[in-house]
DNA sequence: AGTAAACTCCGGAAGC
DNA sequence: TGCTTCCGGAGTTTAC
């Protein structure tokens, strides 16, 4: 599933292609992907504009104009992004398609299971665009923010994961991080020490920045912008490793439910004290 | 207000 | 082969 280290491997990969090019007629838009405006308004802004950049923000690549517009893609857990031949026969559930100047190659996205989906940025609304907005980026924010962010009683897997408190975690790397520090997934976030925050962030850093120089983990159908599989799935910890024995310590990786997502994790690496830890009602 | 859980979208994969 | 079930990112709704 693309998060944050997939989303920035995409980037990567089809930035050299698109800056500065110019875009050509949309070829053809899914109109109910098309989440943020109308597939009409953005045929109109991306037809001849030309691309200023490409970036990311959270687990979303971001396509910005010189006009001052931009083109979000959402990847969801499907969301494939492209620039190939024009003249390649699209795949199934291609949604989007964007010839570049040259007219020999083209911009896709395709999603099978359009969780994802695409949203025309205006000039004046960047960083809204019909969505919610997003919280700070866990490779930037400083150890201070973090901190006040981590003063909320929600469980620290949810924290986690809401992309309006920090954005670009997802499963994956939430269980990894997790792991890495020691912590509980069930754990309120202001339960835990001041030492545990900064191992935290900590390990969060370590971990998307590991996976970024993998190129991403393919464990279900994610594949760069290339058409590799990334190559973090190798090195993950704990995530969909139940039963396995857990790398430091032996003991079998447990799953269980927390913020109603499948989450794994060590219970003998990762144990908190009881008074700091919610009951799971469904332990496995 | 803050938190959590249920529901929704969809198709691939797994299990029977 | 064909059915059913499960899964999930994130918005929305509902409930404490």
């Amino acid at each position: 599933m693309p998060e944050l280290p997939e989303a920035e491997t995409i980037v990567r990969q089809i930035r050299p292609s698109l800056v500065g090019v110019r875009l050509g007629s949309v070829r053809h838009v899914r109109a109910d992907v098309v989440r943020g405006g109308s597939a009409a308004a953005l045929k109109r802004t991306l037809r001849g504009a030309r691309v200023r950049d490409v970036s990311r923000r959270g687990k979303r690549v971001l396509i910005e104009l010189d006009s001052g517009d931009g083109l979000v893609i959402g990847l969801g857990m499907s969301g494939h992004v492209s620039v190939c031949e024009a003249r390649e026969s699209p795949a199934k559930h291609t949604h989007l398609r964007v010839p570049l100047e040259d007219g020999k190659r083209e911009l896709r996205f395709r999603d099978a299971r359009r969780f994802g989906g695409l949203w025309l940025l205006r000039g004046h609304d960047q960083g809204h665009a019909g969505f919610k907005l997003l919280g700070p980026e866990p490779l930037v924010i400083e150890l201070a923010e973090f901190r006040r962010l981590m003063c909320r009683r929600r469980q620290i897997k949810a924290l986690l994961m809401d992309q309006a408190s920090l954005a670009g975690m997802g499963n994956i790397y939430c269980d990894e991080a997790l792991f890495r520090a020691g912590i509980h997934p069930l754990t309120r976030a202001a339960d835990l020490s001041s030492e545990r925050v900064r191992n935290l962030r900590r390990a969060i850093r370590r971990v998307l920045r590991e996976a970024i120089a993998a190129e991403g983990s393919s464990v279900n159908s994610y594949m760069t912008a290339e058409g590799r599989p990334g190559g973090f799935q190798f090195k993950l910890r704990v995530y969909d490793r139940a039963g396995e024995p857990c790398t430091r310590c032996g003991a079998p990786i447990e799953r269980i439910q927390a913020a109603g997502r499948t989450t794994h994790y060590c219970p003998r690496c990762q144990k908190n004290s009881e008074f700091k830890t919610q009951n799971s009602k469904s332990e496995s």
